[in-house]
DNA sequence: CGGTATCCTCGGAGATACTG
DNA sequence: CAGTATCTCCGAGGATACCG
């Protein structure tokens, strides 16, 4: 998933929110800013590292905005710009496509054996 | 992106997505069925092994159909569900996001940001 | 022609320690 | 607390050859 071969937008987004963390994350904040350590809480799976560099590449992306506050210990807290909140219901959809899909198209066997 | 913590489906819709030629590949069976040499015509940089693996990811999730036809050479086609019919339209809002977020909302904030 | 098997490498990401 | 630096390791995926 490196180089990009063609300009397209399709592409160009999927590069942006694959992988594992991307609608995590944008999922967590849809309720509003949060602080690093409650985003590291609410996905305790994710390192550290991996987190700066998810949260930077979304915020080079304008989904997300980080605002760091002075102050000792340090204080950063992200939230989704309006473009990310505006990307919470087409990722939404995909969810529910999902949901739908895996109930009737693909699972259609399991049903069958249950009647 | 391996085992997954929550039975969320936005993760996993999101783990069949994801990567480089997810998106594409459904992208080009957008017109009809296609036969397998035609996919790697559309897709010159994919290779040989990797297109057979992602075809059958795909299929699995129920967004493709396989149909062999016997005979020699062997001739194999692919083409959506209605499953995966119904995803293309939430593929492409995800690019005009990207079009319009990328053109517009992005620099804006930049440009908020100084004043 | 389409699919599988094999080998190999290169970098993503796990893990830990250190800095401001 | 948030971010960076290192080191390591494993496996996705590039490349090629062979099979049905």
């Amino acid at each position: 998933m490196k180089s990009l071969v063609l300009r397209c937008p399709i592409e160009e987004v999927m590069q942006v929110l694959s992988g594992r963390w991307p609608t995590l994350l944008i999922y967590y904040l849809k309720g509003g800013a949060k602080r690093f350590r409650d985003l590291r809480k609410d996905n305790p799976t994710i390192y550290h590292k991996m987190m700066t560099l998810e949260l930077r590449t979304l915020k080079e992306a304008g989904i997300i905005e980080r605002s760091e506050f002075g102050g000792y210990p340090l204080r950063v807290e992200y939230e989704l710009t309006s473009a990310g909140h505006r990307l919470v219901p087409l990722i939404d959809a995909l969810g529910d496509w999902w949901e739908e899909t895996q109930g009737v198209d693909v699972n259609m066997e399991r049903i069958d054996r249950k009647s």
